[in-house]
DNA sequence: GGCGTATTTGAAAGCGCTTTGGCAAGCCTT
DNA sequence: AAGGCTTGCCAAAGCGCTTTCAAATACGCC
């Protein structure tokens, strides 16, 4: 049934049913309460192709998520985000439309969908420093909001970001404050402005209160369990072993976890661990009092909010930009204690002999 | 730019144009040659919306992906199961459309996606047994491909499925080999047809092998890190505990390793795990010798072979249906070993004296 | 009763593509 | 030389909506 058929069953014009349907004010009641009993009989629903033709809008937001090319991973977080986002598509009659790729196709995509018009408007994963892709949304004049931050940037743009820099410099003073000196960072891949404000704001900290950050006591890497297993395992195995961590996902801090119970020291006591918690669904941090003490920021609720934000500009292209940081607060869990007297490499031995 | 500027461009008609961009053989060499550099030139993009209208294709695939309406969780399995497909699309020059909606909401989506003309096609994830969706789907004349199986079905239908109960007899008859009597079944909400079938393998292994499957020794849960952790706890304090436990996923074996780390039991001593393993990347159950002993199935790869499968559907509708189930093999990582002659229990109340 | 003003409806022109049905050359056949 | 093919191109008719512009009807007022 299309909206020839459904007016000639009306004995109306085609645009006194478009315009009932489309809850314009010139259409007399009892003729709209008609047609729309109509529309519902006959299960009338307007094609989405032909409506985006004639409106020049497809109704649709693309959300490129980059895999990384060297691992071919798609991070868990996008699932929440995207959870977040999708419902605010929803009730807003839009459509999402996600396309995996590896992050060195991103521009062509971005492209791609500004060209052929697939989209209303993009939102932007992973930022890096400098991103290129900031430009190139810009000059194709494609709206977009940023899920982080890109700067410096000469272009004004819309984010929504959490303080990453603050959320890590509470996290270093509260392992420093509980006696800790040797504190590794298990990070994200470098270059990533995340995980970059992160290293800033830990080996800041680290100056401010006169400790000379140890590079090798940082590892960058996806943020897999078993990087975290793999970089706890090693660090800790190092001469001079950290008394605690920092963890930039919960999901490390599980790899952790799990190298601390293997090498039979006890989380919370001999190992302090601090992590940031995207709060994701399956992966969740728990519980009434959590597993790991963490500094908590709901990616669902990011994914809202970009959703929000991206909408909002599309509907006023011309209004001033919108840049939120979000700050976060640090739950305490049960993986932090004051630092061990002896130290993690003493217990190990202690227990191994 | 749109065809109409660039036939003008070319001094050629829109039809010649369109043909050439489209590598219809009614255009000379060198006529397609000079429009193929002038769309380069230009920056041609044939409008998506004005294609779509034309041709009746959308060119879009959507996947509806539920959200369990009591949690509100989303499954980190779709980000890679998405991923997989999501490869398969842009190779075809197809799109992803992506709706997040709550379970209750999903015949709905469907019918919208079939009505606007949306999407060419569909996939079904997470189905039930007599799932209402596929009689909808197929009455709506939308084709589809279902991500596991629902049976029974009048209507014939093409699915990719794991060996969900082979998995699971394995499984059940290697922790009975080892000489474990009372096993744990950790497993996925009650109903989806997944979790059924390993939970009637199990009982029928069990019950071939002699021994009464005890109710009180299964879980149902959503599958996450949070669940295993409860589930585990839970049996393990009770009175005849079991030694070992069959996870439905790798991240409920990772909530199990937590809590054996806790309760100071040695995995793959104490207590052996068997799991599923979706092949996640982020949550892996990677390196050389797995952690857990799981049977291993890449969902990603499924991902890409549903995609192929409904892409095929989409081009010859009438074509029989493919019918796919993969066995999946069992890969020995280190949580599994023979029953030990103390019960956990015991353990555990040494351990705590 | 006539005129201005709302109110309600329609005809038709797009939106930017694809595709059908010609048409004009050029090239063979016979 | 006439007819028939092939080759290469084009005009124009859709695809199913929205939206402009115009027209018809109803209403209020002097």
């Amino acid at each position: 049934m299309n909206l020839k058929q459904l007016s000639e069953k009306l004995g109306l014009s085609q645009t006194t049913v478009s315009r009932a349907l489309g809850g314009y004010p010139e259409v007399k009641a009892a003729t709209r309460e008609r047609v729309h009993q109509a529309a519902l009989a006959y299960n009338y629903k307007p094609s989405r192709r032909a409506t985006s033709l004639a409106t020049g809008r497809s109704m649709a937001i693309g959300h490129v998520i980059p895999l990384s090319s060297n691992h071919e991973m798609v991070n868990p977080v996008f699932a929440d985000f995207i959870a977040g986002a999708s419902e605010v598509y929803a009730t807003a009659g839009y459509d999402m439309l996600v396309s995996v790729v590896s992050d060195t196709d991103e521009l062509r995509t971005y492209r791609d969908l500004a060209g052929k018009g697939t989209v209303d408007g993009v939102i932007v994963h992973a930022p890096v420093p400098q991103d290129t892709r900031i430009k190139v949304l810009h000059d194709l004049g494609l709206p977009f909001v940023v899920h982080g931050r890109a700067e410096p940037q000469a272009i004004e743009y819309s984010y929504v970001d959490i303080n990453n820099y603050g959320a890590f410099t509470t996290a270093t003073h509260m392992l420093l404050d509980l006696g800790h000196e040797r504190i590794g960072l298990l990070n994200g891949t470098k270059g990533v402005d995340y995980a970059d404000q992160r290293e800033r704001a830990y080996c800041e900290t680290l100056a401010a209160r006169g400790f000379a950050p140890a590079p090798d006591l940082i590892t960058n890497n996806e943020m897999t369990e078993h990087a975290g297993y793999d970089g706890a395992k090693r660090l800790l195995s190092a001469a001079n072993p950290p008394t605690a961590f920092l963890a930039s996902s919960v999901v490390i801090a599980l790899g952790v976890h799990r190298a601390l119970a293997e090498l039979g020291l006890k989380l919370g006591r001999d190992i302090s661990v601090v992590c940031h918690d995207d709060a994701l669904s399956y992966i969740g941090n728990g519980g009434e009092t959590p597993l790991f003490t963490g500094t908590r920021s709901s990616v669902r609720a990011a994914g809202r909010r970009c959703a929000e934000l991206l909408l909002d500009r599309i509907a006023s292209p011309t209004a001033p930009h919108t840049q939120e940081v979000w700050d976060v607060t640090l739950h305490m869990g049960q993986s932090t204690g004051p630092a061990p007297r002896h130290t993690a490499a003493q217990v190990t031995s202690a227990h191994d002999a």
